[in-house]
RNA sequence: GUGGGCGUGGUGUAGCGGCAGCACAAGGGCUUGUGGAGCCCUUAGGGGGAGUUCGAAUCUCCUCGUCCACCCCA
């Protein structure tokens, strides 16, 4: 081993395998089908943004942001964050670029890296990646039910099994600062029987209480009454819209009067989509409506829904699934090379196939016929192309069939097409 | 941030105080122009540091990494 000690790659982050990568491409694929489909399109924004913009947008109060946001200070003293997540960024954008002025509601779709400050464990790193569709100008039920079918519907077509869309209201900000009070007034008459961490939420997030996974917690939860039954009768009206248009749309979903989500901005519909095999419960999307970001970021109030899912997670999903994403295509010829002239010759002809559209394979790299052979033998190869000095003298080629090991000269001339054809 | 488990060739593992072994993978050979089976050879290893000991992969401590749970979340 080298003297020098090896630089590794950083506490929570990770190196992508080329098997990983091709798992990535795949759900890039589906997608860029699913936003061509629904009328989304694409944009990039920022690794780097201002950390202002997650302070004011995801909430200064918020674990992300107290906990878990890498900020650096510049040359020049500008204070930046590593995103920690991707809505922030498509609301300025959106303010940014005048997207007002543009048809209502713009339907943006963002994919790459996001970064928190965190203990890694299963399914979570420091550096994690997540694609987010996102919908800005709309308060319309329709629009909340299009951005869960869209996760959904992508989730399906990577074949994810036992995935259910648990969904919730959580109302305007005034609703839920009455729900939360009610909460809190409730809680009081029994605190001495909640865990030690939910009395400090009892002051703290008092809604966090809802999904504690003490058994007592949880007696004195299902006692409680439900933030639905604190929504306005607009709210109500727009749940219970979206939950019809769920119904239509044939996706399973189930009530979870509990799902409150994380971040300040929600308002409304908010849903996760987990995957429930056997005790375990995983999150792979999760988002709902934000209609206070907008003008939180000062725009003017604008009505917004969208969710983001965690990319590992679904890589991590299709593999339980038993779902296998090969990352190499199986070659049909190889070509194997004697000899400096053949070597020549042999780069030549594995143009013409490349180009003609056909698999081919090589170890131009090695001399040895023998090496050359056993490759194209673990390759799984149709057909060998053998060129050396001889081949390439006379301008013919050995073609070679690995299964019945038959070997016939062709003319250099002819190989393209009888390769072609033979395929 | 709190608590716990685990770090041995590229990968997966064995040994648990006394010569670091196996399998797969990789490279070469048996076969200087012919693959698959077989055989042979080669490359390559106890995360790092201190301590205990005649002797440490093995015991102790520290540290780093990783995994798991809590917290939180994608």
């Amino acid at each position: 081993m080298a003297e020098e000690e090896l630089i590794q790659t950083p506490k929570g982050m990770h190196d992508q395998m080329p098997e990983d990568c091709a798992y990535f491409s795949r759900i890039e694929n589906a997608c860029r089908r699913l936003a061509k489909d629904y009328r989304f399109d694409r944009i990039d924004f920022p690794i780097l943004e201002n950390a202002a913009l997650f302070k004011k947008g995801t909430g200064e109060t918020s674990d992300i942001v107290e906990k878990q946001m890498y900020t650096l200070r510049t040359k020049s003293g500008e204070i930046l964050a590593l995103r920690p997540e991707g809505t922030p960024s498509v609301v300025r954008f959106y303010l940014e670029h005048g997207a007002r002025t543009w048809p209502q509601p713009v339907k943006l779709w963002y994919w790459g890296p996001f970064f928190r400050y965190e203990k890694a464990q299963a399914g979570r790193y420091r550096q994690f990646h997540q694609f987010g569709f996102e919908v800005i100008g709309g308060a319309d039920s329709t629009l909340d039910a299009q951005v869960i079918n869209i996760f959904y519907r992508l989730l399906n077509s990577l074949r994810i099994k036992d995935l259910t869309v648990e969904i919730n209201s959580i109302g305007q900000l005034a609703e839920r600062e009455n729900y939360k009070k009610a909460l809190v007034k409730q809680l009081k008459k029994n605190q001495s029987d909640l865990c030690p961490d939910c009395r400090r939420r009892l002051t703290r997030n008092p809604l966090r209480i809802l999904d504690c996974k003490e058994a007592t917690c949880q007696e004195i939860v299902r006692q409680l009454p439900h933030v639905v039954d604190y929504l306005s009768p607009e709210c109500h009206q727009h749940f219970q819209e979206v939950l019809e248009l769920l119904g239509e749309l044939n996706i399973p979903y189930r009530l979870n009067p509990h799902l409150v989500r994380g971040l300040d901005y929600y308002t409304r519909t908010v849903f996760e989509i987990v995957q429930t095999n056997d005790e375990e419960k995983k999150a792979l999307v999760g988002g709902g409506r934000y209609d206070r970001l907008v003008d939180l970021l000062g725009g003017p109030p604008t009505p917004a829904v969208g969710g983001a899912a965690g990319i590992e997670r679904i890589v991590q999903a299709m593999k339980e699934s038993g779902r296998r994403v090969s990352y190499r295509e199986k070659p049909e010829v190889f070509i194997a090379q004697l000899g400096p002239a053949a070597k020549k010759e042999a780069m030549r002809l594995f143009e013409e196939l490349r180009q003609r559209g056909i698999k081919v394979a090589e170890a131009f790299g090695r001399d040895s016929l023998n090496a050359q052979l056993k490759r194209a033998d673990r390759l799984g190869v149709k057909y060998v192309v053998i060129i050396g000095q001889k081949e390439a003298l006379e301008e013919t080629i050995t073609l070679k069939t690995m299964s019945t090991g038959q070997q016939r000269l062709v003319k250099r001339s002819q190989a393209v097409s009888l390769i072609k054809k033979r395929l």
